[in-house]
RNA sequence: UGGGGCGUCGACAAGCGGCAAGUCAGGAGAUUUUGGAUCUCCCAUCCGGAGGUUCGAAUCCUCCCGCCCCAGCCA
C-alpha cells in the first residue's frame, strides 16, 4: 500500500486495486465511475456505491466519473439527472469536468456494432420477443439457434443500417451477438445488442430509433472513458463474461468489472420499484419524504453527508448478501450531530406548570450552554417566568419504582433554572392532569443547590409567555418488520408499513432562540432528540422534523418491565 | 443431473497455515445540571457440517448442507 495506503479500512476491492498498482496493470492509474440510470432518485444503497467509487478514486489519487446510463429512452427523464447530480454533490463528491452520458457514445456504439457484424460476431434477428424467449431455452435446457443466425454479413449490414434508418417497426428486429446458444450462462445465449425503439431520447432527441442494451453499451462506455475498475453489484456477476466478450471481440481497452453486495437496511425498502409504489400509492409525501431512505429523504430528515459517508465506511464492502441494522445508521447521525448540533429546549407535549412562589411579573434570563461537547459554541440567554411548560412524560402522578422525574411532592431540577417541587396536581373533569403547581427554591438559581442536596432528574422546559409555537413531525421506521419481504402469503411490503411512521405534533413550545431557524438548521432538542427545520417552515410558521431520538435509557428500562 | 456467487458473535466485518480484529446492538459499572455524551469492563475455546492433509487449519483438499442471483427487445 505504501504511499497510497489510506487510514480508512481496506476491503477486497481496494486490495485488488493495490495489487494492480503493484503489478502496474493500468500504468499506475485508478479510474472508476458511478453510472446511475436516470430513471429514479438515488437512495442510500446508491450512496454506498458512490462512496465506494469516489472514495476509492480519492484514496488512490485517481479519478471517478459520473455517468448517466441513459440507454433506454422510454424510462429516463431529465428531472432525474438533475436530482442525481445534486445528490452526488451534496454527498460531497466532485466529478469535475467528467460528467458523461452513455448517449454521448451512441455513434461509437453503432460503429462497434458494424465492426462486430463484419467479423461475423453479430447478426440481425427477425424473431419476435416471444420467439426469442422460446429459443433461449431454460435454466436447465440449452437454447436453439435463431433461423436468422447465419445471415450473410452483407445482409446483416444492410438490415442494421435500415434499422437505424427507421424502416422497421418497434420490436420487429434486433441486433444480436453471435455467441453460444448452449451456454450454461443465459446471458451468453446470443444476447440482444440493439432493439428498435421509435422513441425520443432526453438528450439525442429523435436522432435514433435503435438503442443499445446495457451489456453492450456499458462495457464500451467504460472502455471509452479509460475506466480501470468497473465496480457494480452482485447481480451483474453473470454478465461479466459478456462484458469481457464484447471488449475482447472489439479488441479495445479492457477495464475489469468487480462486483460487490448491494446494501440492504432493516426496516426499510431499497428498490426503485418499491419507492415508486410508496410515492404513487400516497403512503409517503414524495421522493423526499423524511421516511424514505432516498438521499433526498435523508437530507430532509436531517441527515448530514458526513454521517452517511461514515456509515458507508463502517458497513464495509464485501460479496456476501447482508442486511445492515438501521441502528448503525442512527448511531452515525447521532455521533455527528452530537458534536455539532446546538442544544435547545423544546417541549413537544406541553404540560402547564405554575410556580406559585415565583413573582407574577418578574421574568428573568438564565444562561444556557449551547453545546457541552463544544464550549466554543458559546452560551445563550433563556427566559424564565412564573408559568412554564414541561413535557407531559416528565410527570407521573403515581410514579413507578425507577421513574426519577417529577411527581407529587418530589423535587427535580429545571435545566439551567431552579429546583422545583410539585405541590399540587390539577385535573380536568375527565381526570386528566392539565396543570401542576410547584414551588421553587430561589437559592438554586442556575441549577445548583448551595446545600448540596441532590435531585435525580433534570427537566427541560419553556417559559409560557415567551414560547414559540411549532409543528413537529416525529418519524419512526417505515416498516414494522426488519425485512420488507417478511409478509403474509399473497401480500407485499405495503402490508407491513408502520402506521406510526409519522406522528404530527402541532402544539409544541420552543424556546425563543429558535425564532430564526432556517430550513435545514439542525438542533438537539434536549432530552428529545435531534431535529431540523423543514422546508415547510415559512413566514412565522415553524416546522421541525425529528431526525433521530437520543439514546433513551429510560425507554429501555420501561420496555423491560 | 444448467450457470454464477456466498456461508466467521444478534447485525455488519477483519482474517489469506501459527492458535478468532474492529464497529453497531446487548449487559454491568463509573461519571454526569440532557435517564444524552464520555469512560471502564463483559459478550464466538470457535469460524455451515463431516472427513482428510499438517507439528499446527476459519484459512489447504474432499464430500455434504444452506442461502442469493440469472430464462427483459430493463439496468
Amino acid at each position: 500500500m505504501s504511499a497510497l495506503e489510506s487510514t480508512r479500512p481496506s476491503n477486497f476491492i481496494k486490495d485488488i486495486i493495490t495489487e494492480d498498482l503493484k503489478t502496474d496493470k493500468y500504468g499506475g492509474r485508478v479510474h472508476t465511475r458511478f453510472p446511475p440510470e436516470p430513471n429514479g432518485y438515488l437512495h442510500i444503497g446508491h450512496a454506498k456505491s458512490i462512496c465506494l467509487n469516489f472514495g476509492v478514486a480519492k484514496d488512490f489519487k485517481g479519478l471517478c466519473n459520473l455517468r448517466m446510463d441513459d440507454t433506454n429512452p422510454t424510462k429516463e427523464e431529465v428531472e432525474y439527472v438533475e436530482a442525481i447530480k445534486q445528490d452526488v454533490r451534496w454527498l460531497g463528491f466532485d466529478w469535475q469536468d467528467r460528467m458523461f452520458y452513455a448517449s454521448d457514445y451512441f455513434e461509437r456504439f453503432y460503429e462497434c456494432a458494424v465492426e462486430l457484424i463484419k467479423k461475423g460476431r453479430a447478426y440481425v434477428c427477425d424473431l419476435s420477443s416471444d420467439e426469442v424467449r422460446e429459443y433461449r431455452g431454460t435454466l436447465t435446457a440449452p437454447g436453439q439457434e435463431s433461423p436468422y443466425r447465419n445471415r450473410p454479413v452483407e445482409e446483416n449490414l444492410d438490415l442494421f443500417e435500415r434499422m437505424r434508418a427507421g424502416e422497421f417497426p418497434d420490436g420487429s428486429r434486433t441486433l444480436r451477438a453471435k455467441i453460444d446458444m448452449a451456454s450454461g450462462n443465459i446471458n451468453m445465449r446470443d444476447p440482444v445488442m440493439y432493439r428498435i425503439l421509435h422513441a425520443g431520447h432526453h438528450r439525442t432527441g429523435g436522432k435514433w430509433c435503435i438503442y443499445p442494451m446495457y451489456d453492450y453499451a456499458h462495457c464500451i462506455s467504460d472502455s471509452i472513458e479509460g475506466i480501470t475498475h468497473s465496480i457494480c453489484t452482485l447481480e451483474f456477476e453473470d454478465h461479466r463474461p459478456l462484458y469481457d466478450w464484447f471488449l475482447d471481440e472489439l479488441n479495445v481497452y479492457h477495464p475489469q468489472q468487480i462486483e460487490f453486495a448491494r446494501l440492504n437496511l432493516s426496516y426499510t425498502v431499497m428498490s426503485k420499484r418499491k419507492f415508486i409504489q410508496l410515492v404513487e400509492g400516497g403512503y409517503v409525501r414524495g421522493w423526499d419524504d423524511p421516511r424514505m431512505s432516498t438521499i433526498s429523504g435523508l437530507r430532509r430528515r436531517g441527515y448530514t453527508p458526513e454521517a452517511i459517508r461514515n456509515f458507508a465506511e463502517r458497513i464495509g464492502v464485501a460479496k456476501r448478501d447482508s442486511v445492515v441494522d438501521i441502528a448503525l445508521l442512527e448511531y452515525c447521525i447521532r455521533e455527528d450531530l452530537n458534536k455539532r448540533a446546538s442544544r435547545v429546549m423544546a417541549v413537544l407535549r406541553p404540560l402547564k406548570v405554575v410556580i406559585v412562589n415565583y413573582p407574577e411579573d418578574k421574568p428573568e434570563e438564565l444562561d444556557a450552554v449551547n453545546n457541552p461537547e463544544d464550549p466554543g459554541m458559546g452560551t445563550r440567554k433563556v427566559p424564565f417566568s412564573r408559568v412554564i411548560y414541561i413535557e407531559k412524560d416528565d410527570f407521573r402522578e403515581d410514579p413507578p419504582k425507577q421513574f426519577f422525574r417529577l411527581a407529587p411532592g418530589r423535587e427535580v431540577r429545571l435545566r439551567y433554572a431552579y429546583y422545583i417541587t410539585c405541590v399540587d396536581v390539577i385535573k380536568d373533569e375527565k381526570g386528566e392532569v392539565v396543570e401542576l403547581r410547584c414551588t421553587y427554591d430561589p437559592a438554586t438559581r442556575g441549577g445548583d443547590s448551595p446545600d448540596g442536596r441532590k435531585v435525580k432528574a433534570t427537566l427541560h422546559w419553556v417559559s409560557a409567555e415567551h414560547a414559540l409555537e411549532a409543528e413537529v413531525r416525529l418519524y419512526d421506521y417505515l416498516l414494522t418488520k426488519p425485512n420488507p419481504d417478511d409478509v403474509e402469503e399473497g401480500k407485499d411490503f405495503k402490508s407491513i408499513i408502520n402506521p406510526g411512521s409519522l406522528e404530527i405534533l402541532t402544539d409544541c413550545k420552543l424556546e425563543p432562540s429558535l425564532k430564526d431557524a432556517r430550513h435545514g438548521d439542525k438542533y438537539q432538542f434536549e432530552r428529545m432528540g435531534y431535529f431540523c427545520a423543514d422546508p415547510d417552515s415559512s413566514g412565522g410558521k415553524l416546522v421541525f422534523n425529528r431526525t433521530v431520538t437520543l439514546k433513551d435509557t429510560w425507554a429501555k428500562v420501561q420496555k423491560r418491565s
